[in-house]
RNA sequence: GGGCGAUUAGCUCAGUGGUUAGAGCGCUCCCCUCACACGGGAGAGGUCCAAGGUUCAAGUCCUUGAUCGCCCACCA
């Protein structure tokens, strides 16, 4: 079994290239498991995305002059509904442009029925266990969303701001006990001057001399007329700004904490949306930015600023509209994490669930070790109710009954809300209006999509889902999640058996051709059907797929998409030349399906007379090896180096050696060696075409589909991925077609330097004192010549005689073409010479190292003699090519 | 303030201590040879950021520094 749930892309979103990197590395792996036999569930769906659907449709909204709360709650929810129809729907349609092959009747939407019981019991679970519970804390509060948020949905801006110092004079009475200076008044610097009409004490360090006579006084507050005592309390940086702090036990977390420690009021003075409220005295009603600049003009007319300061600090903002997010003291509901997190913390570091890349696993445990309760609770109108009811009598909560859900007006809800209050038995009951943090229901999405909290089969049989591939950058807002609620919740024996995924890989970021995030402001983004329409799916499948090293971000340019749509051709028309040439075959009078029929294809390989020819010996070998190296690269992730092996195979093996190799044995040889070679062909095509598939799933399977296949086969999918087999690797036949080759291109290299006319075949003389290379060459002369260009190949035994012509030597053989027109002797001298050169270093270092007593004797015996080896090779061209330059400057 | 990553060919990037460090694109030269010019062939191009160190052996491991980028963070 292997199965993987999609990461839910948000509902009114759509399909960005992002999304299809992770989309090309899922399916790269589901298409490549469901070709090895597994049985293979990739579950599709969507996130009903909270706070990111509800700006998308306020921003809508906001074109019509509406605010939502105009609409009220119902009418709200229901535009929402209608966008996420269109939506949903588009995404959808995009997934499968892109070739997902996902489970399209398992989809799912969080804001779906089950999926709400699911969340339903989740919540009544952990509040039954007092892991969730309720209070009045310091919360970051969104001004525009007008709703909570949890840390993480706070992002930080490093921002030049000002400090502006502010005196706070001493009250009547405390002047007595003045500070080292003498002042009458304590100068505290701040960031916000607004919050200042919501102090309640100013702090000072128990140790700091400066305000040692002062601690336990009382100041006037400036512009409240408000009496404020002076605190002593370690939290205070005697190094930073003045020493002295003004707190602000409702506005800010240290403050709040500090306060609590003091038992000091704590006064709000904002509203819902960021204005100042009653408790601001003259300021209220103003916008908190225009109370700032109110108060510091107020400050400065009475003389009590001091002074002004740069001071670069970070700007906490919402992660969604980038509002300056107000920390602010709020009644919201808060996830316990330390018990969740403990367990979530050993099956990582315990390698209960591998982390790839490694270092992503450290970052992930820093974290979670440092883990703060989670606000779970939004002021919003889209997303899961929460399951409690209040009591307008007592006050008391009282949860739903159990988690069942019923559809009312076509959307879901609680359907066991309590009869009465369980505290005093009350009737007057309203449930709690606000929603779930959406990655609260995104927690529960690998078991709740399957059917969970009920015991079905899906669930047993796909749960723990086989892997999780997300972005880095979600690590903390649903992969730490999911561990830590799937651990707790689900239903397993031991953790294995609990946890979400058995393994994790973070993919990279898709960026643009110079490496910059793509953001919509920046107008870099892509958009990857526009994209596809240009260059094809499989062209950007594969681009991204060989772009994906494991931990590096991709730039994506259009070049290198043009590049895989060559390849993507290249392989268009290596079939095309088979299926044409094979229409020449048929007219003859032998059916395709002798050649290319499934259990021909599958009874491969096929010799002609005799032996297996060696260049079908090393293609099969080739295959094997190629296909081992892909799964190893697959079972790791590393899926640029699989897409690599792939294309290198492909091109430059198949396409340029074997096809080039085997073509006159296509036609006109005698028919039995004609039908092996075609069936050989045809037999490595259909295997590199699976090979292919998981990458370019349109194009393999259009041309498989041009193959012969067995009655009822429906899919290239369906069929199975090539294996490493053993008994088709072939040493020997892999390096003497290595030879062979390395002896083509020396002769193709002559040719070229000898600025011969390509239409012209030429005779070499071939030099070489060794025998199994000179019969390899004899019994592969035709294909050689060929291939190489050359009329004939003169044998010499021995070394080189000096003589004119262009020449190419290795260790093992010299070449040398007659020419008439002698080439550029100097070009060539300097050439060579410089070959030499460097030649002479390497060899020279080399002989060191060799010579080293401590390298003799340390060194793993067969490096020592591969090293011998060497040098006496590189000695021997060396040799020759100190004789090749005499010769040329002696001419 | 903490942490992480990167620095290798003109560009974008691979590289799992051990031959002469690779790929794609770009560049130069030749070729429209009957699958493919989105092609074929041949080439040029690298003090692997710097300095130390470990090792018989370092692009690869360690330390320090530089530059760039990212994440986390309640010092007003």
């Amino acid at each position: 079994v292997f199965s993987i749930a999609i990461p839910p892309p948000n509902v009114t979103g759509s399909i960005h290239i992002g999304h299809m990197l992770e989309h090309t590395q899922i399916d790269i792996l589901v298409r490549w498991r469901r070709m090895q036999g597994a049985t293979t569930l990739w579950l599709p769906g969507a996130d009903h995305a909270g706070i990111a659907t509800q700006v998308v449709v306020e921003r809508e909204l906001a074109k019509e002059g509406l605010k939502r709360k105009d609409l009220g709650r119902e009418e709200f929810e229901r535009r929402v509904w209608q966008w996420k129809q269109t939506s949903g729907g588009r995404i959808r349609e995009q997934m499968i442009r892109l070739g997902d092959s996902c489970d399209w009747t398992r989809e799912r939407f969080t804001l779906d029925p089950p999926l709400y019981r699911a969340v339903l019991e989740a919540f009544l679970r952990l509040y039954g266990e007092g892991l969730i519970y309720r209070g009045r804390y310091m919360v970051n509060w969104c001004p525009r969303c007008q709703t909570a948020l949890s840390d993480l949905e706070v992002v930080h801006q490093e921002r030049g701001g000002k400090l502006w110092h502010i005196r706070y004079p001493l009250a009547q009475g405390a002047q007595d006990a003045q500070g080292a200076r003498g002042d009458e008044y304590v100068v505290v610097a701040t960031t916000r001057p607004e919050t200042l009409l919501g102090d309640t004490a100013v702090a000072v360090h128990p140790d700091d001399e400066r305000y040692r006579a002062l601690a336990g006084q009382i100041l006037r507050l400036p512009l409240m007329n408000r009496e404020i005592p002076i605190v002593a309390d370690e939290f205070v940086d005697r190094e930073f700004g003045t020493g002295a702090v003004k707190v602000t036990p409702a506005h800010d977390p240290n403050d709040f904490e500090l306060g609590r420690r003091h038992h000091l009021p704590e006064i709000d003075v904002m509203t819902d949306d960021g204005r100042m409220n009653e408790n601001a005295g003259a300021y209220a009603g103003l916008g908190r930015f225009e109370a700032r600049k109110r108060i510091v003009e107020d400050l400065e007319k009475q003389g009590l600023l001091e002074k002004i300061s740069d001071h670069t600090h970070a700007v906490g903002v919402c992660d969604r509209c980038k509002t300056d997010v107000e920390p602010r003291i709020s009644t919201q509901w808060f996830c316990r994490m330390k018990p969740l997190a403990e367990p979530a913390i050993r099956v990582v570091r315990e390698g209960l669930i591998p982390v790839v890349p490694e270092n992503q696993k450290k970052i992930y445990l820093d974290w979670m070790e440092n883990i703060r309760d989670w606000c779970i609770s939004r002021q919003l109108w889209w997303g899961h109710r929460i399951p409690i009811w209040h009591c307008a009598d007592c006050g008391a909560m009282t949860p739903a009954r159990d988690s069942q859900v019923e559809i009312v007006n076509g959307r879901a809800q609680a359907a066991s809300p309590p009869e009465q209050c369980g505290q005093c038995g009350g009737s007057r009951l309203t449930q709690d209006p606000d929603v779930l943090d959406t990655w609260f229901s995104s927690g529960l999405w690998p078991f709740s999509t399957l059917g969970w909290p009920d015991d079905t089969e899906d669930l047993r049989r796909f749960y723990p889902t086989s892997l999780l591939i997300s972005g880095y950058d979600i690590l903390f807002f649903w992969d730490a999640r999911m561990i830590m609620l799937g651990l707790h919740l689900t239903g397993g024996d031991g953790l294995a058996e609990r946890v979400p995924f058995r393994s994790l890989y973070l993919h990279a970021l898709v960026r643009d051709p110079h490496g910059v995030k793509m953001s919509k402001t920046r107008g870099n983004v892509v958009d990857p059907l526009e994209v596809i329409e240009k260059y094809g799916t499989d062209a950007l499948r594969f681009t991204l797929a060989i772009g994906a090293a494991p931990g590096t971000d991709i730039a994506l340019s259009e070049e290198r998409i043009l590049g895989y749509r060559a390849f993507a051709n290249k392989i268009w028309n290596a079939a095309r030349f088979l299926f044409v040439n094979l229409e020449k075959i048929e007219a003859a009078g032998i059916a395709i399906e002798e050649l290319a029929g499934p259990g021909i294809r599958a009874a491969a390989p096929y010799q002609g007379n005799g032996e297996l020819p060696l260049v079908e010996r090393w293609m099969y070998s080739r295959l094997a090896r190629v296909a081992g190296e892909i799964g190893e690269a697959l079972e790791t992730f590393r899926f640029h180096e699989a897409a690599h092996i792939v294309y290198h195979f492909f091109w430059h093996e198949f396409c340029d050696w074997y096809i080039e190799w085997v073509k006159p044995r296509m036609a006109g040889a005698d028919r039995e060696e004609e039908v092996a070679t075609w069936r050989n062909l045809f037999a490595i095509f259909d295997s590199a075409l699976r090979l292919l598939h998981p990458f370019m799933p349109f194009l393999t399977e259009e041309l498989w589909h041009r193959l012969p296949q067995r009655a009822g086969a429906r899919s290239i999918a369906f069929e199975p991925y090539p294996k490493r087999r053993e008994e088709w690797l072939d040493e020997s036949a892999e390096s003497h077609v290595g030879r062979l080759q390395e002896i083509v291109e020396a002769a193709r290299s002559l040719r070229a330097e000898g600025k011969i006319d390509p239409k012209k075949k030429v005779p070499v003389d071939f030099f070489t004192a060794d025998g199994p290379l000179r019969s390899l060459v004899t019994e592969n002369q035709d294909a050689l010549l060929r291939l190489a260009g050359l009329s004939a190949l003169h044998f010499h035994d021995g070394a080189l005689e000096a003589a004119a012509g262009t020449v190419r030597s290795t260790a093992l053989f010299d070449m040398r073409i007659e020419q008439e027109e002698p080439t550029d002797r100097q070009a060539e001298i300097a050439r060579l010479g410089k070959q030499a050169e460097g030649m002479k270093r390497d060899i020279e270092s080399k002989r060191r190292r060799l010579a080293d007593e401590a390298f003799r004797t340390r060194a793993p015996e067969q490096v020592v003699s591969q090293l011998q080896a060497t040098i006496e090779q590189r000695e021997a061209e060396y040799e020759k090519l100190q004789a090749r330059l005499a010769q040329l400057e002696q001419a």
